[in-house]
Parts: structure tokens; C-alpha cells; sequence
DNA sequence: GAATCTGCTTAAAACGTTTTAAGTTGCGTC
DNA sequence: GACGCAACTTAAAACGTTTTAAGCAGATTC
């Protein structure tokens, strides 16, 4: 097994005439270099063609510059989004990403994940998992000490823990109200399951609205379906046979109101004649539904530049102060997109 | 700034009695260790709370279980579930991912993103960005030797390049021997940009089908768009401008195709009566599209997967022998998704 | 009972950087 | 002409592992 001998500082050092130190001040720009030997460095690096390695900079820095990213579902719209978002802003401030991706968004695995972004020496962690059941658990103040700083995505706010997410129950809140606004007395909602925190605080948006109105927001009016297109139409039909006279449905996302948009073309419901349909996220797709979907939308890539913002922050502070860095906390909020499947006249 | 002193495979060691070979050799397994020193070790390690250092031994290893993606359009379904795919076989094999976003696909910063994977010493790359114009115009026997092995996803075969990708013509053919199979006899296409390879096969396979039936494929029954459910309404308004009696479309994305489906809803063409539409990619939501649409299933994930293990065994054969590993192409073959939008009966 | 072997164990030398503390210049001051 | 200073440079010591080559018991062989 043969090897191409590496190209090192001491190489380039060597070459240039001077110590290695000097080249990686030159490279580093941590301390001043005279212009000539500053040349002549530059110039038996591209000789040479030195390459530098960043895995023996991190080594001796105890930092690399990478970002850990936990994540689950990526091949749905949200997730996704929120990564280019991620990436830009990492990019931008000079961090890498490493990514670990959960097949389940309650998996047991979070330790095994935790110990090897520890072992990689990330300089930080965007916990990009949505809070299902208690998959938070782990989460506790001695935890979190023993890791580098993290922010957490879409979570239940905590004591000691840095939080970014959209306000969910405002988004709901301005979803149902719409409906309200546009004459609808009778307004179902088609939930994601209930151990995801997000669908809880939907749920407390459409029912706050219901509720201030004075309107029903009883258990009939409420189902549970599981994100995918598929569950909208079964829980549509549901709804509807529980209570025939439902003029409106808040749909927790676009595909299960995609669901019941085909529900209701399928089964001679006229939307929005006789009844308004509401998604949540604001998909690319959305628009272009038959009727174009009326729906919440979420700064999806923004939340995860203000997430690496502050992970950033946290990260600069931490090595300049001993004390520990205080959470803090932001929330985004979303806005209401109307259009067709609502009924209101676009304006 | 206060450091706290972190616990080395050294204090290991000593507390265990033995010399830190012997603790490496404990966590490796790469030599025996009798089981009672091995015990004594492990003891020392969970007394002491130490987690091992990857970065320092990549430094030694020379090689950081580490694989760089470079991706474009996550925000996309396909790319997103590709990198599923990829991210899923990777941590089977034990590698971790660093992942590169480029924020176009024909963009210029190439080279400085694979500065950074060599930098950090990847011991592969796959990479996942669509060939678009001249964007693989930097790929050549000399730098692809002066990098870890590489795998390209969906590109046109290039000598020395390892490629994985989906049979598109294939799949273009699928769906418009499909169109002709149910008495379709004037066939439109929408295309993405031509500037991508994938859209110049997916058209080789339209009119290499229409060609065999005897079938006019020329220009006008040809449109370009951008990939978007807009372009695509657009697209087809175009299309039934310049040949009214068109009476099938094939898209060459499901959000195209959506488009299309629009565009007939408001002007009164009914889907599949007067106009069958056929998309591409088998997104979740194509099944729920009004009518539900026939398509092409790509294997995203697995052609994630393939890359993957491909990628491993390039490098593990690198590691033993000295001559170059030579390159492979693997395709993998999509199938035709018989919906409603196309008039079939669904058998 | 010497020689060989087996199975662990170890000291020391990497791996490729950055940083620390100590020079070394040359230059202006008094 | 000694002194202090500014502006670079440098030798050597980290950083936390793995690996190499050698060492050391005890068991086996002749």
C-alpha cells in the first residue's frame, strides 16, 4: 500500500525559508507576517500545492468549525426547507454541517447520536427534530451541560434550553378566524397526531378562535389523521358523518388538505361553495391545488437562519466567558395566505 | 476562559493500570486485550466519563468516516429524498456526512467547496447536484485523482466518472408508450430547462416512443419550462394554442403536470375525457392531485443508497490496492404509476 | 533446561496543525 | 553607545489518538 506523500506546513515552511509557525500565521491571519515572507509563502503553496488539514486545525484548536444537525423527515417539504436555511447561514459564517437524521421522530437512538457529535467535536447542535410524545425527555439542565451548545427547533419551551420556532397557535388562530370572518359557523379541524407538540398548539389556536366567537369546538368537530394526504380524505369523510352540516375545515397541513379537497371532488362537495378547506405550511404546490389552497404559511428557511444566528452567538460567548451562556428563546410568525379554497374574494 | 480539563484516553489509561496502546486497542479491538484488563478498562472509561476524540484519530487514521454530499434544490422532493436515501446506507456503514449545498446548480464555487472537503479530509463524495449546462465541466481524470473517489448521481457518462442515476429515457418512454397504448395519438411534451441532462433524456425517450409508433414528435408538440407548477400551466396554455387537438401531455415533473391540471380545470378541458396527462417523479401528493395522477416512480432513495454503498466500496478498495480503482455506472430502472389523469382503467 | 512460540502489553514515534514564550532584528532615543 | 521598543520569527510543546517494534511472561517442544 503505497502513499502519496502528504504536502504539510513543515513542507511549505521549508520551502519558503521559514518556520512553520510563520506559515500558519500567514494562513491564519492571526498574526502579522511582512509582506515579502508572506509572498513567498503563498508562493510554495501553490508549488507545492499544499492543501491544509483542517481535521489536525480542529485538533489542536479543540474546535471544528461544524455544526451538528439532528433532523427527521426530511423528505417532507418543512424539514427540508428548514435545512437550505440552515446551510445558508452556516455557510455564510464559516461552519460545515454534519448530518444525523432520526428514521423515527420518537427513536430511542438520541444518546448513540448525541455521543458521536460529542466525538466529532461539533462546535454546536441544531436540534432539528419535531417534539413528538416524549421525545424530549433527555432534556435536562446536567444534559445539556455536557454538550456544546444547542438550539432546539419547534419545541415546548423548557427551562435551560435555546428555542426557535413558529408560533403554531397563532398560525391556527389566523387560519380559523378567516373562516370565522368569511361566515363560517361550523368549522371542523383535521389535527396531525396528538403526541406532536405542534398539533396540540394548533388545536388551542383553532379552538381559541372558536371559542372567543362563540362558536362549538367540541370533540365531534375534531379528528386526528397523520400528515399524509391520505388521512386528510379518510378524516374529511369521517367529519362529515359525524356532523353533516360542517361548513369549513382547518386542515394541520397542505397534503391532508389536499386529502380533503379530494374527498370533496369525489364526492360532489363543492369547494368553497359549500364548504372552505384550510391547510397549514404554504407548499409550493399549494397554489396551484384545484381550488388553489388558502393556507398558513411558515418562514420555514428563515427559521433556520435564526436558529444558526443564535447557535452562533452562543457558540462565540461560550469560549469567551465561563459562565454559562442563559437560553433565549424566538419565535416566528407565520402569516395567513388566502386564496380560493377559503371562498373569501381574493383581493 | 476556564477550561475544563477533558478526561484523554491518558487517564484512562492510568487509572486503569495500563498504557494507552492497550485502552486503544480495548475501543478498537484491533488487537486482543485479555478480558480482565478489558474489564478494567471499560471500568476506567465510565468512572471518568471519557469520550473518545474522533478528530484526533482521523488526524492518525488519516481518514474521518466522513462523507461529503454536495446537493442542490433540497428544498425539492427528489433531491430531499435522495439524501434520505444516502444518509440512511452511510450510517449503516458507519460514516457520518458533512453536507455542501450549492445554492445553484450551475454554480461557479466548485472549487472551493471541494477545497473544503479535502480539507476535512473526506474519505468520499457523492455528488448530488443535476447536471445543468456546463456544470460538470471541471470533472477530469486529473482532478477526479486529485480527490477521494466520487460518485456522481443522475450525469451523462464521462470516462473515469462513477455515475448512479435513473434511467430517464426509459421512463419517458414508459409513459408515452402509455399514452399511445390508450389511443392517445397527438402527444405534447413539457420539458425543464434543456440546459439539464435528465430533460434532454426525458425527451429522447418521449419522441424515440412516439418515433416507433409512427407518431409526430416536432417542435410544436414540444414546450420548455421551468420545472414549477406555474411554468407548467403556462406550458400547456402554449401548447393548446399552437396544436388545439392535442390530446395527451406528458410532464416532465409531477409539479408541471399539476400545473397542466390546473390549467384544464379552469378552461373547462376535462382530465382524462378530452386530455391525458402524465407526470414524473411519483411525489407523495401526485396520488391526491384531482384527477389523481399517472406518473414515473423514481427510486430516490434507493439511488441514494446505491451511491452510497458504490462510494464504500471504492474507498475500501482504494485502501489495499494502489491502482486506481476503476469506475462504475449503475442505472436503475423507474416504473410507470397508472393513475386517473391519464383515461386508463386501473387494472 | 535451553529454545521457540503465543499472547499480551508497552514506550515512543507518528499524524499536521497552532500557540507560547523566547528570541532576533533594526531603529529611534537619550 | 546603551536602551527600549516595535515588528516579526522561531523552537518546542501541545492537541488526543493509533501504530510500530520491541519486550515480557508463561507454555510448549525437543
Amino acid at each position: 500500500m503505497e502513499r502519496k506523500p502528504t504536502v504539510t506546513i513543515i513542507d511549505v515552511a521549508q520551502r519558503a525559508g521559514v518556520s512553520p509557525g510563520t506559515v500558519s500565521n500567514a494562513l491564519t491571519g492571526k498574526r502579522p507576517v511582512s509582506p515579502e515572507t508572506r509572498e513567498r509563502i503563498f508562493r510554495a503553496i501553490t508549488e507545492l500545492g499544499y492543501q491544509p488539514n483542517l481535521v489536525a486545525r480542529s485538533l489542536v484548536n479543540r474546535s471544528s468549525k461544524t455544526i451538528g444537525v439532528v433532523a427527521f423527515g426530511l423528505e417532507f417539504y418543512g424539514p427540508s426547507r428548514t435545512l437550505v436555511g440552515i446551510e445558508q447561514q452556516a455557510a455564510d459564517l464559516g461552519y460545515s454541517l454534519l448530518l444525523d437524521l432520526l428514521h423515527r421522530p420518537d427513536s430511542k437512538d438520541v444518546e448513540a447520536v448525541l455521543d458521536e457529535l460529542i466525538a466529532r467535536r461539533v462546535d454546536g447542535i441544531i436540534w432539528a427534530v419535531h417534539e413528538v410524545g416524549d421525545n424530549r425527555s433527555w432534556i435536562n439542565e446536567r444534559r445539556l451541560h455536557s454538550l456544546p451548545p444547542v438550539i432546539f427547533l419547534t419545541m415546548e419551551p423548557r427551562p435551560g434550553a435555546s428555542i426557535v420556532s413558529t408560533d403554531n397557535r397563532t398560525g391556527a388562530r389566523l387560519a380559523t378566524q378567516h373562516l370565522i370572518d368569511i361566515g363560517r359557523r361550523n368549522i371542523g379541524i383535521i389535527c396531525g397526531p396528538s403526541s406532536w407538540w405542534e398539533v396540540r398548539e394548533r388545536l388551542a389556536g383553532w379552538s381559541g378562535a372558536l371559542g372567543a366567537a362563540g362558536l362549538e369546538s367540541s370533540p365531534p368537530l375534531i379528528i386526528e389523521a397523520n400528515w399524509t394526504a391520505r388521512s386528510g380524505e379518510d378524516a374529511i369523510k369521517t367529519l362529515l358523518e359525524r356532523r353533516p352540516n360542517i361548513d369549513a375545515v382547518f386542515a394541520c397541513n397542505d397534503q391532508m388538505a389536499l386529502g380533503a379537497l379530494r374527498y370533496c371532488h369525489a364526492n360532489g362537495r363543492r369547494v368553497p361553495d359549500d364548504l372552505s378547506i384550510v391547510g397549514f405550511d404554504n407548499t409550493p404546490e399549494s397554489a396551484y391545488f384545484w381550488p388553489a389552497l388558502t393556507t398558513v404559511r411558515q418562514h420555514l428557511a428563515e427559521l433556520g437562519r435564526v436558529a444558526v444566528n443564535e447557535l452562533h452567538r452562543q457558540i462565540e460567548r461560550r469560549g469567551q466567558s465561563k459562565y454559562p451562556v442563559p437560553p433565549v428563546s424566538r419565535v416566528l410568525q407565520p402569516e395567513l395566505i388566502v386564496r380560493e379554497s377559503s371562498g373569501a374574494k381574493p383581493e
